[in-house]
DNA sequence: CAGTATCCTACGTGATACTG
DNA sequence: CAGTATCACGTAGGATACTG
């Protein structure tokens, strides 16, 4: 009767969930974006309990999407983003994107993601093609791959 | 003491996860993209209990992502997304891109994506600038906007 | 300041029984 | 089959005290 886990599942999405499903781990990953890198600072800003905390940070390490690193000034460790969690960024702003569009603030936009160089506001997040348009939702369709084996994955005849 | 929400934030990630921040949630927004309607497809696809299921898909109605409606033939109600809701794409498309390449299937990819006219695959999701070219994460800058007011979002010098 | 440890609550969850 | 209701349980989460 316990908790179900997410691991067994063969599917992309489940063992993605199975990492950061849980309601803490993409807000401390946002902080990290932004800079964040103390625990102090993940949790003044957060309001989050010390004891959840500690336990994200040390999961996030463990899954090598946080690096833990013992500061050369001052006597604290600090949380540095890895590649593995560099990667997180398309679903961070994926997420930002539809609560702007979904559940705005009616002063406007909270904060506006630009091209460093230029200072152009970047594209919001969505389908590209190969070759780099845009696609609606429709225009995109699943195949199964070798990794689903017998497994199918459709409700229908064809998968959408 | 009670459960803390994010509702209150004045974010746009803690407004998403306060709507799809549950963990089966997503998992049941996979299943409707791939054209699950019925409550019994998404039961027994998930493995998930009836109660649980039927509170998920009563929230997600009520949030304006899924559309109940009584099927014309057989006295089953159906479960539609909505534009709201296919909205969403690029988040669970994001997510199974970094499960993919993250925690991937030692057989091969379990499901390619594909545009449906061509059938070449899409382009992994990824921040494009606004003249689509595809950007690394340190490209990329916060600006913050009317919808902030006040708050800083930087613990650092500048925004990352 | 940076955590760890402890205790408590309530929410998410799961099994099962029940109804239309 | 499509749910709703009930109940029992564990884990996430929260407050607080404690340690280096």
């Amino acid at each position: 009767m316990k908790y179900k886990t997410f691991d067994h599942m063969n599917c992309s999405l489940a063992q993605t969930l199975s990492v950061i499903g849980e309601r803490w781990t993409l807000l401390i990953l946002r902080d990290a974006f932004f800079g964040a890198k103390r625990f102090g600072q993940f949790q003044r800003s957060l309001g989050i309990a010390k004891n959840i905390l500690s336990a994200r940070l040390n999961m996030l390490v463990e899954e090598g999407i946080l690096e833990r690193r013992e500061s050369s000034q001052g006597a604290h460790a600090e949380y540095i983003l890895t590649e593995r969690g560099i990667d997180l960024q398309p679903i961070l702003l994926s997420m930002t994107h539809w609560g702007d569009k979904h559940r705005p603030n009616p002063e406007g936009d909270r904060l506006i993601f630009t091209e460093r160089e230029s200072g152009k506001p970047i594209r919001r997040m969505g389908v590209v093609s190969e070759d780099g348009r845009p696609l609606q939702a429709r225009e995109v369709r699943a195949v199964v791959g070798a990794g689903l084996g017998e497994q199918s994955v459709s409700f229908r005849k064809s998968a959408d």
